[in-house]
RNA sequence: GGCGCCGUACCCAAGUGGCUAAGGGAGAGGUCUGCAAAACCUUUAUGCACCGGUUCGAAUCCGGUCGGCGCCUCCA
């Protein structure tokens, strides 16, 4: 795997041999969460799968903000969750609940495995003022202003992985300098002096009423699960610069140990325009998706047909060659089960090369593209019996999650139609070929493609 | 201004030093069929933005040019 942390491929070795623990971030649950978002959970499962396949146990931990945070500018705006609410007119806690819900039902209709663990921010603040006493206690805070700040001077590593020069960065020339920070890039671990008005969720901590910094709660919560050390770190590749940057160095400062191995970061999806973005208005939610005709699966098709470290351009002419490639894939494993039983034959499922293929495709950096076309290799083969195929296919789906062993034909139809279909057999007998053909054009508008085969018609569902 | 990524067929997209440049979508021709559909076969990049260079050999390495994108700011 790509391990942002020095920039190059590695194999995964795990602290703990058979288990790996892992840490995706989660999402802040202020509104939809959008496909761009979306593909980021959707390569953290590939992921996971690809562990589960080599073997291994995963430990697989998910956070749900649900503590505001700002909604623009480091110290200005209001605060996400706030506004959310006020807009909506519900309460902040409401909202949390009503955009998690929303968000674990997209999951799942991507097909992507429940975390083992889910997290929320609100339920961990003792959690995150334990952990930044311990911080202050190792010397890397100071209190200014109002609020208990990290002192990025005392940790020399700083930015490394985002590979930081602080001396070329350009502090506060796009957001205004807080006056009490001592260093530009130190941030906030516990908030009491609320930049906006109405901040309705408060907690008690040892440097006054308040609120958590948006970072503490990954370190707190991960920590928390997997333990002070643990094996890889994911998340989209905006998050790198400031959020995992951040992450490191409080976690790091409170323990002095060395936190995360592995660092796995996710592109964005792009538009034509640019990348999907909310404040650009050029995002699609996947119920908009699904408003349009297609299904989560199409889309989550459409996520591997790219390589997880590369910008995917998206359009819905490509979602359309998307849907139809998963079409026909389905089609034709369909068909693979309906000559199961006459093409049976036996072999080691492990032997098939497109799954060696697959495999090693699969655990070298996840290219999924290949992947893919291992498995239309596979399934295109005409030396393999289908029901070696069928298995292979069931493999390679516990990693491609996309349902395709629950491919079917379907041939539910009623009697009705039953009855047209005999008409147009009456109609072909009688050589009455314009009155076949129109009944099959009928059912055709009906949703009902009828093919002529040597043993009779065939007929099936669009 | 600084940092980074990318430019492969009609579209999406792998491949990053050496066999015929994956795979999918779309299109075309053919076999089959009463005609279709499905399936199968063939077909669509002697070439990987452009120009130089390194090399026995480059889409792949190096330099330059042009074009696109991302980050440096909440963001997946």
């Amino acid at each position: 795997m790509f391990n942002t942390l020095g920039r190059e491929i590695k194999e995964i070795v795990p602290l703990e041999k058979g288990r790996i623990k892992m840490y995706v971030c989660g999402p802040t649950v202020y509104r939809y969460a959008h496909i761009g978002n979306l593909r980021t959970y959707l390569m953290e499962d590939i992921l996971r799968r690809v562990l589960e396949m080599d073997g291994y146990e995963v430990t697989y931990v998910m956070n749900i903000t649900d503590v505001g945070h700002l909604s623009d500018d480091a110290d200005e705006g209001e605060d996400k969750m706030l506004k959310g609410a006020r807009e909506q007119g519900l309460s902040v806690r409401e909202i949390a609940e009503f955009y998690a819900k929303i968000f674990f039902e997209d999951l799942e209709a991507l097909n992507i495995i429940k975390p083992t663990i889910t997290c929320k921010a609100t339920e961990h603040i003792q959690d995150m003022i334990d952990l930044i006493k311990r911080i202050e206690e190792n010397g890397y805070t100071y209190f200014s202003g109002g609020n208990l700040y990290f002192d990025i001077s005392k940790f020399p590593d700083y930015g490394k992985l985002a590979l930081l020069d602080l001396s070329e960065l350009k502090a506060g020339s796009r957001i205004a300098i807080d006056e009490n920070k001592k260093n530009p890039h130190d941030f906030v671990l516990w908030f009491t002096r609320s930049k906006f008005e109405h901040q309705t969720m408060l907690w008690d901590s040892p440097w006054g009423k308040g609120y958590p910094g948006w970072h503490i709660e990954c370190s707190a919560m991960s920590m928390k699960y997997l333990g002070e050390q643990f094996d890889i770190h994911c998340g989209g590749i905006d998050l790198i610069p400031v959020h995992h940057t951040n992450e490191i160095a409080q976690s790091e400062a409170a323990t002095g140990k060395k936190w995360v191995k592995y660092w796995i970061h996710g592109e964005f999806l792009n538009t034509p325009k640019g990348k999907m973005s909310k404040s650009e208005g050029n995002f699609h939610t996947l119920k908009d998706l699904m408003e349009k005709g297609y299904e989560p699966l199409d889309y989550r098709y459409f996520c591997l047909l790219g390589h997880y470290r590369s910008q995917l351009q998206f359009s819905l002419e490509s979602l359309d060659s998307a849907r139809n490639a998963r079409k026909n894939l389905c089609l034709r494993i369909a068909l693979l089960k309906q000559e199961e039983g006459n093409n049976s034959g036996t072999g080691d499922v492990e032997e098939v090369d497109y799954y060696r293929l697959f495999k090693s495709h699969a655990y070298d950096d996840l290219n999924m593209p290949q992947c893919l076309s291992d498995l239309w290799n596979l399934v295109k083969d005409t030396t393999l019996s289908s029901s070696l195929k069928l298995k292979v296919i069931g493999k390679m789906d516990t990693v491609l999650g996309l349902n395709l062993e629950k491919a079917e034909i379907d041939t539910d139809i009623d009697d009705e139609i039953k009855a047209s279909i005999e008409r147009r057999e009456q109609a072909r007998k009688n050589r009455d070929f314009t009155l076949a053909d129109s009944i099959r054009d009928e059912l055709k508008q009906l949703g009902i493609i009828l093919e002529d085969t040597p043993d009779g018609v065939r007929w099936r569902k669009i």
